[in-house]
DNA sequence: GTGATATCTCTGCCGAAGCAGTAACTGTTG
DNA sequence: CAACAGTTACTGCTTCGGCAGAGATATCAC
């Protein structure tokens, strides 16, 4: 039996991290969003983009994991971002299906001028907070999205169970 | 001049808050997903009958900003509330430019039977949390939104300002 | 090796959200 | 009271993300 946090009694809207999340994730979004649009990008095309330069992705799949964005929005997104030129793509010889991303020389400039800003702006977003409470909320978030990828990979083992049984009883 | 939490040279898209709000928040969606589709709502639907229901909104204007979302996409999502005969719309007598909302008898019950479901998948996706990282986790996100909320508002009044002005130097 | 299945990217389509502009209404100011 | 600015809800247009299916390639079973 899992652990009861929210009861049917007292389950409220305002209190749900459902909803906070979504709240947050909204308003410190528009609170970047000036430092990026300055520079022509959307907070997805930034987050691609930081995690090409991280190291962090190579190929779309494992982005579209890391970000959970639809594989089919996510060649549009690289289609924009190779238009200007700022990520090339190339087949893999390995697998040829993979496409290697990786970002231009000219990507890897224009994200490295703009982080200042960006940086900048979040320092400022999180200026009601102590280094502690930034570590904790961090910490935490992290630790919720490993739980929650660990459930739903397990859910989706369990499905493909399901899928692939009918045989046995 | 605000805290460095983060600093350009250590800026990391993997630990960086507003990614993993991103993250956690679809990931969240995900798990609950399956409870709401079974009654035929969104995530967005859900929370705006959980709003009515708490008595936390009665117009369309607090919902918006509320929800942070799109005034002229809210309209479009009561319009499917009250064509299923859950929410109700009426024009206040006070102020005739205000639509007050409602559950309708259904819509309550509708919602009061979808909870259990809702809560127990909530439960299920965090249960590897203590009662007091979830305390904490709660504590620490409701604290960001009002920060963000107030910094808002403040850039908000600021911008008025900046329009109105023009004459004082 | 051949056939079946899975994986990776891409395309077409649809629904939802954001943006801009509009109409109705309120309150304020001269 | 009359002109004006500010709110509130709504409508059309555009963009973007999710879904389903296709085509190419890889992997596994036999």
């Amino acid at each position: 039996m899992p652990t009861q946090h929210y009861r049917t009694e007292n389950y409220l809207a305002r209190n749900s991290v459902g909803y906070l999340l979504k709240r947050a994730h909204s308003q410190l979004a528009d609170q970047l969003e000036p430092a990026l649009e300055a520079r022509g990008f959307t907070f997805t095309q930034w987050v691609i983009l930081m995690h090409l330069r991280d190291g962090l992705a190579l190929n779309a799949r494992v982005l579209c994991t890391q970000l959970r964005h639809d594989s089919g929005a996510l060649t549009r997104v690289i289609d924009q971002l190779e238009a200007r030129d700022l990520v090339s793509r190339e087949r893999s010889r390995k697998d040829r299906r993979e496409v290697q991303l990786q970002l231009t020389p000219a990507g890897r400039a224009t994200v490295e001028a703009a982080i200042p800003a960006v940086v900048e702006r979040l320092n400022l977003a999180l200026g009601g907070f102590s280094a502690a409470e930034l570590e904790a909320l961090t910490r935490l978030l992290t630790k919720l999205t490993g739980m929650l990828e660990a459930l739903g990979t397990e859910q989706g083992a369990a499905q493909r169970e399901a899928h692939s049984a009918g045989s046995q009883p």
